[in-house]
DNA sequence: AAGTCGGGGCT
DNA sequence: AGCCCAGACTT
């Protein structure tokens, strides 16, 4: 267990000194910063998580124009507000968002509250964002914790608990809590940030030019490179789909959209089946459904197809013999494999679809909101089929 | 404490 | 390919 703080009252204030100077000097000039408007700083910092400035940014400025207030956040469609946040990934966190925004609008008259206990009563917003919201929106010294914080902390003062453990963050809280600036948290706590991504980063670190090189006592033992301690984390699990891109005789295309819960809930996509379900009549190379070499297998996963067709959606596709190349898409903890086989229905009728199916035209896509691994999925349609009429 | 939940940039 | 990122929630 590292001992967090070993400066005197006048050290730390030398580097409440030299540290706010400098991000006076250096800020960046972002949109959230323009004001100190608890709503914008809210949703910045949620749309922040996990996520790097410049993704955020147009999300952030497109989601003001949508929804410049919380009550226009907490009265958004639903479809609206996951459309607007299609790509940044995490989307529980828009839904949290919308959640709270109700919440706030029912508990708090509209407006946002404006003490940590009560900030970190709403839906989504964890130890992290109640410091960074209670600090820049309304002046209080609460820290800030989030991986740029715990780099540069660990560094300073050679604190080797494992970052990647749960329990550590309340060790670096503890030495956040005795240097953060009582004048000035916000800054202090977005100097922090603004620290971490510049100069304190992960690899390579710019030590010669950290404004704050002499107060680091990693720096001054030649030991940054052993901070911070991280554990590793597991590695992603294969994952292996079957992907059925079908389209009808009006050129639209079967959707499905994805359960309420779970892995990219509510999102769209072209109906997925485990590829188990497809093979366990066959022998499959380790390759995958691509390197199936017989003609008699391919047609045992053909009917398999077709089987599972039927039996899901009512339909009896003509399916091409072979898949479209391999798609691959990392999350976090899957990789997902998925051989897309193309098939078209000649008749239709939608009755039989199951309620959270539609065929689509693809002037009608932008309605819809779509995942990673469906864009690809698309887009190997349209470089292997799409382009051949 | 460990698992779930996305996507993109960098090395 | 692995690592990292302005994390929070569920179990």
């Amino acid at each position: 267990m590292s001992n967090s703080n070993h400066w005197s009252k006048e050290e730390t204030a030398d580097f409440s000194y030299t540290f706010l100077a400098w991000y006076e000097r250096e800020k960046r000039t972002l949109p959230w910063r323009e004001n100190k408007d608890p709503y914008r700083i809210w949703v910045s910092e949620i749309m922040l998580q996990q996520t790097r400035v410049d993704t955020v940014i147009p999300y952030f400025l497109n989601f003001m124009t949508l929804f410049p207030t919380i009550k226009a956040l907490a009265e958004a469609p639903e479809d609206t507000l996951l459309k607007a946040w299609e790509g940044l990934g995490y989307y529980s966190r828009v839904r949290n968002l919308q959640k709270s925004a109700i919440q706030i609008m029912e508990d708090f008259d509209g407006k946002m509250p404006q003490t940590a206990a009560e900030i970190s009563t709403l839906k989504g917003i964890g130890p992290y964002t109640t410091g960074a919201i209670a600090s820049m929106a309304y002046g209080l010294p609460t820290p800030a914790v989030d991986g740029n914080v715990m780099r540069v902390v660990s560094r300073l003062f050679e604190i080797t608990d494992d970052i990647a453990k749960p329990k550590s963050r309340k060790i670096f809280e503890e030495t956040m809590q005795d240097i953060i600036s009582r004048d000035n948290p916000g800054d202090f706590n977005q100097a922090m940030m603004d620290l971490g991504s510049s100069t304190c980063t992960p690899k390579n670190p710019s030590c010669n030019l950290c404004p704050v090189n002499e107060f680091c006592q990693s720096y001054e033992k030649g030991t940054v490179g052993n901070y911070p301690v991280k554990s590793k984390k597991v590695k992603a699990k294969p994952v292996y789909y079957v992907g059925m891109i079908i389209k009808n005789e009006k050129g639209e295309f079967l959707l499905e959209k994805r359960p309420t819960e779970g892995l990219l809930a509510n999102m769209w996509t072209f109906p997925l089946f485990p590829e188990e379900m497809m093979t366990h009549e066959v022998e499959v190379p380790a390759g995958g459904l691509h390197e199936i070499a017989s003609e008699q297998t391919q047609q045992i996963v053909l009917k398999q197809l077709q089987e599972a067709m039927t039996q899901k959606y009512q339909l009896h596709p003509t399916f091409m013999k072979r898949p479209l190349p391999e798609i691959k898409h990392i999350f976090t903890h899957l990789k997902w494999f998925i051989a897309c086989y193309y098939g078209q229905v000649d008749q239709v009728k939608l009755t039989d679809l199951p309620e959270n199916c539609e065929f689509v035209h693809p002037e009608n896509f932008e309605k819809y909101t779509f995942p990673g691994p469906q864009q690809k999925m698309l887009a190997q349609y349209q470089k292997n089929i799409g382009q051949k009429k």
